[in-house]
RNA sequence: GCUCAAGUGGCGGAAUUGGUAGACGCGCUGGAUUCAAAAUCCAGUUCUUUCGGGAGUGUGGGUUCGAUUCCCACCUUGAGUACCA
């Protein structure tokens, strides 16, 4: 009987799913698992997409599959879950083209996942499924949300607790003794004030404290995805997902207040066993830096002037305002600008804080559209500048806008005050002097400090302009705003700057520097100013060499002439009063000091991570269990949970821009009865309108690990029982692309759920290894072109086999170096005179076209008949062929990819070689976390190692199962002994592609011995069995065993097996091994040495030379210097 | 630029504390079997060679009796990050 992989397959497939042989226990454990100690392994779970696996995507299931079965070999009660995260942006944009439900697509592709994942033979508990897009599962997401609603950073204890305890505070203390993470401007009160606050501003300053917040956030918004994306959702400034163009813009969004974690998130690293590469880029993403904050004082020597003074945000205003501006507004401006009207008019100009619709300067004339909400503070500020305002209605200027334009002239040959009524009398601000805070990493070297430098939208920048540098500063703000940021960040060489004309005082000289501004500093870092330290920062000096401005050196006996000193470790400070001869520890200390006695700065951690926005504009996500009352935000009861989502009529934004849930009408909230209703019922008093924004990708993905525990519970996110037992993941096996997205939300929440005592541990996963990706071998047919790509002399496709091309090549190459005449050989060779008789135009080029693998066999040779019919164009096409009449193409590694025509999909290879075949494969490829390209052709070594595996059960050519009840001997206890040795210590270390090879030597060396003995055989299948579990079973039981394999005991290892008497020395010379010489164990180095010397080939080697020096190391080595 | 990872036959890769470089498999070559093919089995397969040998793990140095492994400098590739003060 011969080795059926399908039949095999299919029985045991369906066994495992009868008996539910990989159901894990939870407490209180019974049967043979009953004082199991826990093992939990876990995949990160996929995205089911509409296009299916493909073999490179099974790689880490396969692997944490060998390991969860290993774990029940060696007797751990193993958690082996598997899921869907199936909320997700396709599902949506597929449901936007097609009107499809997103719930029935994703319904559909999860199926396509499940036989696909099923046929591969995994040992997955399936009665613990989550998905998370079902109800049951996003209930416990919404609920999670409320937890972080209601709770906030308390900094002292170092921990999330309930808003309540900061309501208590504020109530007798009011805020000024709570230390929490917050956001950056609450202004200070008393707790008498905050008794006397309205409920609604008491609700307004506690959303500034919790942990999840709505807040006006500049976001990453994708107009062609309608949505808002995360930073690491963009790439190079474009979408991750369809490479659409992605702009800045401002939004009420919830955010997460991640950055309260950034400490713990960075120390937490230190106890889990997670990959380098992978902690490394968490680190760089939190970006801790060590530093002080300093204040450095304006000089108010040039009180600049306000007019005129363009700061980023009228910059944008002026933009948004033209790009809007009403019909009536580009109506007159239309006529105003032709001079119609007696004056030059200028639209949207600055004058003050204010941005008139239309200014005349020379004429101190304004033209305003009336109505504007800040109208009276705008007339009295342009009365006394001395300016004429004619107030104008949109309906006069379409009515009638002649009569406007009389109006204006009117208005300006007459010159009179504009009516002003009840103008309040504007306060004088007093000119208190101003601050530029700095944060910066190098304190130490602040007598180094020769000028400031200000991003160009700092806020202080139009304030502190003079007259005299306006226009400058003006022109360099423009030029910038004009750049984008993706310009910006590009352009990294490029120095450019102006000069405010203000100075800044130095706190500890009082010399006078200068202030500028510059865009390689960023606004949205630290406070988007810095002391600039040329001798100590390359970027300050180069801008410092570009500029003119004098480098002062602070560092003892190092030369600045060509570059910055930015070594901190081994320079000592010099030039600089009291920290003059002090090392960088030292002066830091020092400084930082002195800076908090003179109350002008103190030390400070600077992160770089910034909170997360949690707000998508999308149909396919959880909704927020979140309703508004007076515009306040309130989070609806946990005991009415889920908020499912409403259906809709249209998948995209609403007309007027609102979320796709703006388009159902069942969305809204009675508080009475506790249930969503109609819209139409709305009335802002027991019914309100829901939060029309859905949750993240990352939102489910964020606990499902815990859900796994107990997925069924419907009373609790998970039982206490469940999470105690459970605790963490063990194995956490997944691809390092979620490395500053999912890894580090779902640490920030379970670091949340452990501070409110939901979860035991704060760190959810021990272990966790990063598979790589498995790349396809495109295949390339060329297709032979003429110059310029000119096929009109062609009747015909020419599609050339690659060895022919590469003859074609290669005798171009001869003719040409030897300008031979080109209608030689070469070409009879071809018989292509026949085609074309212009044979100087054939010397052209040849372009590789992606062929479908599947027309390729293992020989790399193409299916010519299957690839003609692919495409209608390729019909009529020849081929030359090689000589033996066969079609080679080109082989490349590239990205797996649909478009590449490289997907392998592990259905076909299943069919053809098995499951079995294909789990060896993926792991004998090449190490687990390194990327590695697949080539089918491969596969048949691990196929007939299976078939030799089958064939050590079944003596004999008849091939019936044939075990003997003979004692082993020494020789096979010894292969057998080895091999479990190697596959222990493999899988220890997640080297799971030597312990293939090992399993092939293995039965390669008992096939050689003829070893057909239950002894040796029993054990050997249970070490291959995580590996290639169907065969294993159906070996295991014709053995005769009734259970299943899965539990069977593993071998142990008994190193007496292993003990030898003699070993074959190496003997090298001078390092170099020349031959081998077998020595009993027992001799000694004396032994060893003297019967090396006296051997002939030592002789030999030696040519009658005596030896300088005689290594021999017993039982390694011999070594002989001469 | 910075951080990290990695460079070994035609290919995927092995060599766990420095001790026989190329395990295992693919591919290739030759042979057996077959009417033939597939499958299977056997032998060979780093390069070079005057068949004695000699060279060889990205490059150049160093430490050592001995280096793919340790140290220094450089080159190349891949990943992440990007004017982070």
């Amino acid at each position: 009987m011969s080795y059926n992989h399908l039949e095999i397959e299919n029985k045991w497939q369906k066994y495992w799913a009868d008996n539910q042989t990989f159901k894990a226990q939870n407490p209180p454990l019974s049967g043979a698992l009953k004082d199991a100690p826990k093992f939990y392994v876990l995949d990160m779970f996929p995205y089911p997409s509409g296009a299916g696996l493909h073999v490179g995507h099974p790689l880490g299931y396969i692997a944490s599959d060998i390991y969860a079965r290993y774990k029940r070999h060696k007797g751990f009660n193993v958690l082996h879950p598997q899921g869907y995260d199936s909320f997700g942006l396709p599902a949506e944009q597929y449901a936007i083209q097609t009107g499809q439900h997103p719930a029935k697509t994703t319904e559909e592709n999860i199926k396509t996942y499940r036989r696909q994942l099923d046929r591969i033979g995994f040992s997955f508990d399936w009665s613990r499924e989550v998905r998370t897009s079902s109800p049951e599962y996003y209930k416990w997401t919404q609920w999670i949300f409320i937890q972080l609603f209601n709770s906030w950073y308390n900094k002292d204890s170092d921990k999330a607790e309930d808003i309540s305890t900061l309501e208590a505070i504020f109530t007798t203390d009011g805020n000024k003794k709570v230390t929490a993470v917050c956001d950056d401007e609450i202004a200070s009160f008393t707790a008498a004030a905050w008794k006397k606050f309205s409920k609604k501003k008491q609700q307004k300053i506690l959303l500034q404290y919790r942990l999840t917040f709505l807040s006006d956030t500049e976001v990453n918004w994708c107009r062609a995805l309608g949505t808002v994306l995360a930073n690491d959702e963009i790439v190079n400034g474009v979408s991750e997902r369809g490479g659409h163009p992605v702009v800045r813009k401002k939004m009420t969004q919830w955010s997460m207040r991640i950055s309260a974690y950034a400490q713990r998130l960075l120390d937490g690293l230190q106890k889990i066993d997670w990959p380098q590469p992978l902690k490394d880029s968490q680190t760089n993403w939190i970006g801790r830096s060590q530093g002080a904050m300093v204040s450095f004082k304006v000089l108010p020597n040039e009180v600049p002037e306000k007019k005129g003074i363009l700061s980023y945000k009228t910059i944008e205003e002026i933009k948004a305002l033209r790009l809007n501006s009403s019909k009536a507004s580009k109506l007159l401006w239309d006529v105003l600008r032709k001079k119609k009207g007696s004056v030059k008019f200028r639209q949207q100009y600055v004058l003050g804080d204010f941005i008139t619709d239309f200014v005349s300067f020379n004429k101190k004339a304004i033209v305003e559209f009336s109505g504007k909400e800040d109208e009276i503070e705008r007339a009295n500020y342009f009365a006394t500048e001395g300016y004429t305002v004619t107030y104008i209605s949109d309906k006069e200027v379409i009515d009638n806008i002649n009569s406007v334009i009389s109006k204006i002239n009117n208005g300006i040959q007459f010159p009179k005050i504009a009516e002003i009524q009840k103008v309040p009398k504007k306060k004088i601000k007093k000119e208190t002097s101003k601050l530029i805070e700095v944060f910066t990493t190098r304190p130490d070297t602040i007598f180094g400090v020769s000028f400031m430098t200000l991003a160009p939208e700092h806020e202080l920048v139009s304030q502190i302009t003079t007259d005299k540098q306006r226009k400058a500063v003006n022109n360099y703000i423009t030029a910038t705003a004009k750049r984008s940021e993706r310009d910006r960040m590009a352009d990294v060489k490029t120095i450019s700057g102006a000069f405010t004309g203000a100075y800044a005082e130095h706190p500890f000289t009082g010399k006078k520097v200068q202030i500028w501004i510059g865009d390689y500093v960023l606004a949205s870092y630290g406070t988007g100013a810095v002391m600039a330290v040329p001798c100590g920062d390359q970027r300050d000096y180069d801008f410092a060499k570009h500029f003119d401005i004098n480098i002062p050196n602070i560092f003892e006996g190092v030369d600045i002439s060509e570059a910055a000193h930015e070594d901190k470790n081994e320079t000592k400070i010099a030039n600089s009063d009291f920290l003059n001869g002090l090392a960088y520890k030292k002066a830091m200390k020092t400084i930082i000091y002195e800076l908090e006695k003179k109350g002008i700065g103190y030390g400070k951690i600077n992160y770089r991570l910034r909170d997360a926005v949690f707000s998508r504009q999308r149909y396919w996500g959880e909704p927020f269990p979140v309703y508004y009352k007076n515009g306040i935000p309130q989070m609806i009861d946990a005991k009415h949970l889920p908020i499912a989502l409403p259906e809709v009529e249209k998948y995209l934004p609403t007309e007027d821009g609102k979320p796709p849930l703006g388009n159902a009408t069942e969305w809204a909230w009675d508080v009475k009865a506790n249930k969503v209703v109609s819209n139409a019922k709305i009335d802002n008093k027991t019914v309100f309108t829901l939060e029309l924004n859905t949750m993240p990708g990352w939102a489910g993905s964020s606990w499902y690990f815990n859900r796994y525990m107990d997925s069924q519970n419907s009373e609790e996110f998970a039982s206490k029982e469940a999470l105690d037992y459970w605790q963490d993941v063990d194995l956490y096996i997944g691809g390092s692309e979620h490395a500053t997205g999912h890894l580090l939300y779902a640490r920030f929440w379970q670091k949340f759920l452990f501070d409110k005592g939901i979860v035991p541990v704060d760190e959810f996963a021990k272990k966790l290894i990063n598979q790589g990706m498995i790349t396809g071998t495109s295949a390339f047919v060329y297709r032979w072109e003429f110059k310029n790509g000119d096929t009109s002399g062609l009747k015909k496709l020419i599609f050339v086999s690659k060895t022919q091309m590469e003859n074609i090549i290669e005798e171009r190459q001869k003719a040409e170096n030897s300008k031979h005449n080109l209608d030689n050989d070469s070409i009879d060779l071809l018989a292509i005179t026949k085609i074309k008789s212009d044979s100087e135009n054939m010397w052209s080029h040849f372009t590789p076209i992606h062929a479908d693998v599947a027309f390729v066999n293992t020989s790399d040779e193409l299916d010519i008949e299957a690839f003609k019919n692919w495409r209608e164009e390729y019909k009529n096409a020849q081929f030359i062929t090689e000589d033996d009449g066969s079609f080679k193409v080109g082989r490349e590694v590239e990205k797996m990819s649909k478009s590449k025509y490289n997907v392998v999909n592990p259905d076909a290879i299943c069919e053809e070689y098995g499951a079995d075949s294909l789990r060896l494969f993926e792991m004998f490829l090449g190490p687990l976390e390194q990327s590695k390209p697949w080539k089918t052709s491969g596969i048949s070594g691990v196929l007939s190692f299976l078939k030799k595996l089958w064939k050590l059960y079944h003596g004999g050519e008849e091939g019936v199962f044939l075990v003997s009840e003979e004692k082993a001997t020494k020789e096979e206890l010894k292969t057998l002994h080895k091999t479990i040795k190697k596959v222990d210590d493999d899988i220890a270390n997640f080297s799971f592609n030597t312990s293939v090879s090992s399993f092939m030597i293995a039965v390669n060396e008992l096939t050689a011995l003829k070893c057909n003995k239950r002894e040796i055989l029993e054990g050997l299948i249970v070490l291959i069995s995580p590996y290639a579990p169907h065969i294993a079973e159906e070996l295991w039981s014709k053995l005769g065993n009734k259970d299943s394999i899965a539990t069977a005991e593993f071998p142990v290892f008994d190193a007496n097996h292993l003990v030898e008497s003699t070993k074959n020395y190496p003997i090298s010379f001078n390092g170099k091994m020349r031959f081998t010489i077998e020595f009993s164990l027992d001799l000694s180095k004396e032994e060893i040495e003297k019967a090396v010397l006296e051997n002939e080939k030592t002789k030999a080697q030696l040519q009658g030379r005596t030896p300088k020096k005689v290594i021999v190391v017993p039982g390694k080595i011999v070594n002989i210097v001469g």
